[in-house]
DNA sequence: TCTGCAGATTAGGCTAATCTAATCTGGACG
DNA sequence: CGTCCAGATTAGATTAGCCTAATCTGCAGA
């Protein structure tokens, strides 16, 4: 009873649909995208986005500060949502029934994401079991338009002896997430902080319970977000 | 080595994709396709055929004989079968693995088609185990670009007496997909013409081995593409 | 052979989305 | 307080696809 998108509304376009994903993302922490970020992360040039920013505002998806940036409307924030659940649901679905890695994921999701209809991920999140967390450990928005928003610590910014669990990986760059599998760094690890070397140097980390340790530079610490664990012996984590 | 699309080729658009599968199906079985039954297919204006088939004929997809229609070039036709093997695996993937309906699966894999990749594609014929008909019965062209051609009756042409079996149902339309699948009438399964009435009169069939009888008027009749079976006692049909 | 017309094409226009080049502006800094 | 410039916007062009209205053409029938 909620009034989400209307199914009268003429359908979104596929680069109104990224563009609604991107805003989300770029203001999801502070207020407003910038064109200029807007440009970068869609790889088209900043005259393109001061365009598409017009069309979105006129039909209501955004609001337009001119030269500060734009924030998504209620509406825009729900087509947001209803793409990222599309994506990430597509995302699990590939690692998990068709064998994918999760390298490869978010290349396909990102196309796939806008032909897919409603009812396709609806089977697909029943088949995976109502799944919460992709495989980058991203949550996954309700089909109400509800996502989790978990506070997280980088092992870039986590205190040295601090026992954490992995939960999210922050890069979509196939380089760094087949590096990140084979040191083991997939959500759900957990480990202490063992050191951490000054001037942006790098964290020493140990994994629990092998003890193995690793050594991470602060560009892929800071891509490692994590939740803190109460260091308790015999406790249960809350999760 | 076959000499197929290269890589360095400009992806296809959606359109065109699509123009050139409608092509495909128009011109399989006489020579050429006209301007206002692709438009009709794709339900556009005719000029907007004759504009698409400029672009098409000047990128050497198809061959254009002003005021008499268009072919497929080989180029055209290895692209027109990728699509058309993309859709049917999509088809058969969606009824197999997540549970669609027969009748439910065309809509959704007109839109998948033009956004899976190859590898996704061959994951999903490698879980299916490299089928070779889709849910309607039609043939999925291999990955080097052959399909069978089965020259099949339809049930409103059989002769009175034949022992058939059905192999494909020749429409999309999901009443009357529904429609066959109450009568027990997908592809398999057995029967004999049991009777036609004259002047374009309704067709009589006999299920094997159950007996049960349907009557079939002409429309439906025309839709149901079967293969001769030779009427043997305890033979081995060679397929 | 001529005519008419169904079907094809051309003419002209529109929207979405992109680009480059030119111009503008808010705020940092001297 | 004034300048300057990074970043934003406007100006103007392009391309793919689609449309309607106008025109053309092959061929069937008189
Ligand atoms: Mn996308
Ligand atoms: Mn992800
Ligand atoms: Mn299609
Ligand atoms: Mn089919």
């Amino acid at each position: 009873m909620h009034a989400t998108l209307r199914p009268g509304d003429p359908p979104l376009s596929r680069s109104v649909e990224d563009y609604l994903k991107a805003i989300y993302h770029l203001s999801s922490q502070g207020g407003f995208a910038s064109t200029s970020d807007i440009a970068a992360m869609l790889e088209v040039a900043p005259p393109s986005v001061s365009g598409m920013v017009k069309r979105l505002s006129e039909t209501g998806l955004i609001e337009h500060v001119p030269y500060r940036g734009v924030q998504l409307s209620p509406q825009g924030r729900r087509a947001a949502l209803r793409m990222i659940r599309r994506h990430r649901i597509l995302e699990l679905y590939l690692t998990q029934q068709l064998d994918y890695d999760w390298d490869g994921v978010h290349a396909e999701a990102e196309r796939l994401e806008h032909a897919v209809s409603d009812e396709l991920i609806e089977r697909m999140a029943g088949s995976l079991g109502q799944p919460r967390y992709d495989p980058h450990g991203d949550p996954i928005p309700t089909a109400a338009g509800e996502i989790e928003e978990a506070d997280l610590v980088t092992i870039a910014d986590a205190a040295v002896g601090a026992k954490l669990e992995l939960r999210q990986v922050g890069t979509q760059d196939s380089a760094r997430l087949r590096y990140f599998a084979t040191q083991g760094l997939t959500p759900g690890v957990l480990l202490t902080v063992a050191d951490r070397q000054p001037f942006n140097g790098p964290t020493t980390i140990a994994l629990v319970p092998s003890g193995d340790r690793r050594v991470l530079g602060r560009e892929l610490a800071r891509l490692l977000l994590c939740s803190e664990v109460p260091v308790q012996e015999h406790g249960h984590a809350d999760r």
